[in-house]
DNA sequence: AGCTAAGCGAGACGGTACGTCACGTCTTACA
DNA sequence: TGTAAGACGTGACGTACCGTCTCGCTTAGCT
């Protein structure tokens, strides 16, 4: 037997859409559940039903627009899906829309376990996983050294975040090519 | 000179020790004015008085606390200087006291345009002009390439805040050692 | 005519013994439609179906069990069945499991029209009915003064309601027979 | 030393207008803590400082106006007294403004047991001790018989109770004056 | 015997109000 | 004048119920 009055799929794509709006018009930090509910015409219950936290909304609302966008389609170039995997990401935190937004989810994290727990689950760890994935098969291929591939996977994304998130001036794709030449060079050389 | 009747030294002192306890008692999310305020024994406005947001009044406890243990003398061996920096910051990243309440901060940067000049000034550009000096120093005296010595920075220190901040798991002193190792030899490599 | 598949006997039921036990439990105040839903394994709006508010579905459970016990069987001696009626009023009011709920019915007729209605027609009006019928037989059989009879039903059945619902003492049956008493004293004395 | 800053009269002020004038308007049902706050200009959190339920707020508001004119100056006519204070208790539960507003108070009360306390003390104990104490000195001067004092009272003022409270018929200055007829009547024949 | 329309349980929905928390401002009395 | 205390207006929190609605299901009563 099925439960019966599911889920509103016009209540989820209204808060989707009104958490998207308020986060654009005015930061997640004045993003409230009540201004949600409010904007999209929804009771406040609605939201929390489905939601533990404001955190959990934004990360879906982002993610329902964003979530292809994310992955780089693999070629057999691994260097070259890397370099553009970094752009991707160097792209997205400068977007005026979506790079605030991405930082201020960030932010949110360091206190939020629950919305840690997704964000590692539906953000991070799909590219992690591809990144993982791409510097192994290039280790494998003699492209690179005999490296720790999470740490080398940090070594390629951690200064874009580290720019974002420090000293609020998103890297610019240049810059991510920057990083990609040093770290693959390094990466090179490393032999373990 | 007595300066008088003027700002109380003991409220000072005893609202950066609230702060801190509190801070560590209950984590930076729970941490409230009010909070403070009461278990200092101090009237709200003081703290009002001197400080704009939480967030400055625990940068301010923790500056006191460890203000002087983020720098690293300096040495006549840059690479030597520039790996113990690493060293000391991830101690401070994965300190049971003090590394949360650092992710926490940089989290609240994100939405507290103060709080993220103070920090800016007060924490980031002190380590980042040292490290960015010996970086300088490397490069005239031939140890690394000719590269932009921000990169640069930003290749050494980034994993180690990404790791923090997108995975709260704080980075070891090895991890910070291995990064040192791949990232130099990313830099000698590099001759842009 | 049989009353065809409609309503589910076992489901009034289930609600009326629900409404009952929450009262009991709990008290007016707290009972709630969604508690007695709940309790009653029945959906909200069989309840709704049936009943407008929660105020008619306790008079409701009420009078399934106390509606009989209400009347007074009439014999010949009017003034001993007023007095007999008077004492069942009493016990009622003090019954511990009935007082505090027929109070709490009476409080929320003071905002609820439709309850109001409901009570004159089923609770306050058979009694009422049968009071003054009693009432004028004695005073026309001479056992009382020529009063109206609406007033002297007032005057014997006031007390008891003023005790229990401006002090929340109930009354003792001794009481009840004292009211009686004097009532009928001043009853007899009357002649306007 | 006193309290600094102190409550303020006129937030109170505010708080009792509004909460007579929604009374007034919508009825005590439909009175909410939010609306008083909203119509005083008040925060909610100001009326919860002060007073625990909207009962009291509004018990407070209604004594506020019309406490003084609950009392009858006392007279060397004991009997005159008794009846003029019937008079007025008619009157008020009869005023277009405030009758039905105590009404829902009384009402309010069978749930509410620190406003139950609260009536008891300000509204009834005060008409009672009166009531009770004039009862007593017609006694001895032999006015009416030797009778329970406290029956006496309820014999006086259950019926206009009873008729507002279970009939929404609020008393007439008539009904009030036949029943002080008939009850002193009784009282008079009484020795008990 | 099969059809169909009601009543049913379940529970999601848009709302309103709850009572609490913390905000940042203010006022008062003391030192 | 700075301070401890704490009341104030404000706004958001997360919860409880309201009364309405929409689902599938069960079942009685009519073809």
């Amino acid at each position: 037997m099925t439960t019966a009055h599911r889920r509103s799929e016009q209540a989820r794509q209204a808060i989707m859409r009104a958490a998207l709006e308020i986060c654009r018009e005015q930061g997640y930090a004045r993003l409230t559940m009540e201004g949600v509910a409010a904007k999209a015409g929804v009771g406040k219950q609605t939201i929390y039903r489905w939601w533990p936290s404001k955190g959990t909304v934004v990360l879906d609302a982002f993610l329902e627009e964003l979530g292809p966008a994310i992955e780089v389609p693999p070629t057999t170039d691994e260097l070259a899906d890397l370099r553009l995997s970094l752009r991707r990401a160097a792209e997205l935190l400068s977007h005026p829309r979506y790079g605030s937004m991405l930082a201020d989810l960030v932010g949110a994290l360091q206190h939020d376990e629950a919305l840690a727990a997704e964000f590692h689950k539906r953000v991070y760890q799909p590219v992690r996983q591809q990144t993982v994935e791409r510097i192994e098969r290039a280790r494998l291929s003699g492209a690179i050294g005999n490296v720790d591939t999470g740490l080398a996977a940090d070594l390629l994304f951690g200064p874009l975040w580290f720019r974002t998130l420090l000293t609020r001036q998103p890297p610019t794709p240049d810059y991510a090519d920057q990083i990609v030449d040093i770290a693959l060079a390094g990466l090179c050389a490393a032999t373990s």
